[in-house]
DNA sequence: ACCTGAACACCGTTCAAGT
DNA sequence: ACCTGAACACCGTTCAAGT
């Protein structure tokens, strides 16, 4: 089985996926791919290319429901569940969509069809910037903080507070936090979403569906 | 001078600013000390605890209308916004905020003392909990957002897109792109920050400002 | 107690060499 | 064209040694 870019950017993934973004370098991922180290650089000028290229797998797994199959508020409102689903199935991965600048054709595809679905929805260039920023940083935001939830972050400090008497000394933090413990996490992200569309909707002149 | 922690997470941050993060090694701050990188380890058990520490000066310089200054909400709406000047003031740091757990007692306090304010405003503890990650989430993502906007991140592929005519296929990306450039980026902050706070002032049953 | 300096097990990346 | 292997300039961290 010969290496390619697609055999390269899929076994990174998995890497992070297992050992964390920390962990996955170009001689542990070589060994993965049962390869040299160096031979990735003939599919890739650079790790930062790599890390591109896994970028775009989960971009690639993140649907948003075709033009007409259902009215653009829907689409778009499963287009921010799916990609909440992304942050989910790759917690120590997502990191990259966060922080990283999207720079390749498939995001820009990606950001394409979701910008039409403003356009669609009757919304200017101007405001369609708004909703886009507010509704993407909420989700963004919002993945990672799931995200550090649902694990342990490498280099962290291990949880000092979390079990000391310290807590004992915060009691908003003691009566709110098993509000955002994971099992309560889809109903927090739900409630977000539910006034961020709620607001949209209200704005786009459609009835708020709930 | 002896070497302290604050003097080390000082100059942590400082480097982290002018160099960025991926250039914050245990080697170059002690050369920045004037001291040898192994003397940090007399002070801190590792590179963690040293981060943590520097998250703990960032946050030191969000402030938090003391209560009783101007209404809940008003002093809710502040610290959101003296968290993103955070996040413009240290482009480069403002990803340890976004990324990693908040584990010291620092970060409990500051904790402590917003979730009071949703508790002033006559929120109970799950809904606090929604709006917590409602506007953390959002203010966290948007300011991760902006300072990718703001500067290159070091390892990101150079902008192969931003100038090549592959945008040109992308109307929508060109039509919206402008309004998301730097010097849009406060009206594009305030209309979220807007929205987010006018969903919250119809829930506690205060009138909307504007 | 506080700092040094050598050492260990790693990194990303370059480059000459192999096939 | 595709991969190897040695090498370079870095990492975080450990540890024995200095004062």
């Amino acid at each position: 089985m010969p290496l390619t870019r697609e055999r390269i950017a899929e076994a990174a993934l998995a890497l992070i996926d297992s050992d964390g973004l920390e962990n996955c370098s170009m001689r542990r991922l070589g060994n993965q791919l049962e390869v040299e180290a160096m031979a990735i650089y003939h599919h890739f000028a650079d790790k930062g290319e790599l890390l591109d290229a896994v970028m775009d797998r989960m971009l690639d797994e993140i649907e948003l429901p075709p033009r007409g199959s259902t009215p653009p508020l829907e689409r778009l409102r499963q287009f921010t569940y799916n990609y909440r689903s992304a942050a989910i199935r790759h917690p120590r991965a997502f990191i990259l969509l966060a922080t990283r600048r999207f720079n390749t054709v498939c995001a820009f595809d990606l950001y394409e069809r979701v910008l039409e679905v403003f356009a669609d929805l009757g919304l200017d260039a101007a405001e369609s910037a708004y909703w886009f920023r507010l509704i993407g940083g909420f989700t963004s935001g919002a993945g990672l903080a799931e995200g550090a939830s649902r694990e342990r972050i490498a280099d962290a400090t291990p949880l000092r507070l979390e079990r000391t008497p310290e807590a004992i000394d915060h009691p908003h933090v003691r009566a709110v936090a098993p509000h955002l413990q994971v099992r309560n996490l889809d109903r927090v992200f739900d409630f977000g979403v539910g006034v961020l569309f709620d607001a949209l909707a209200a704005r786009v002149g459609d009835a708020p569906k709930s």
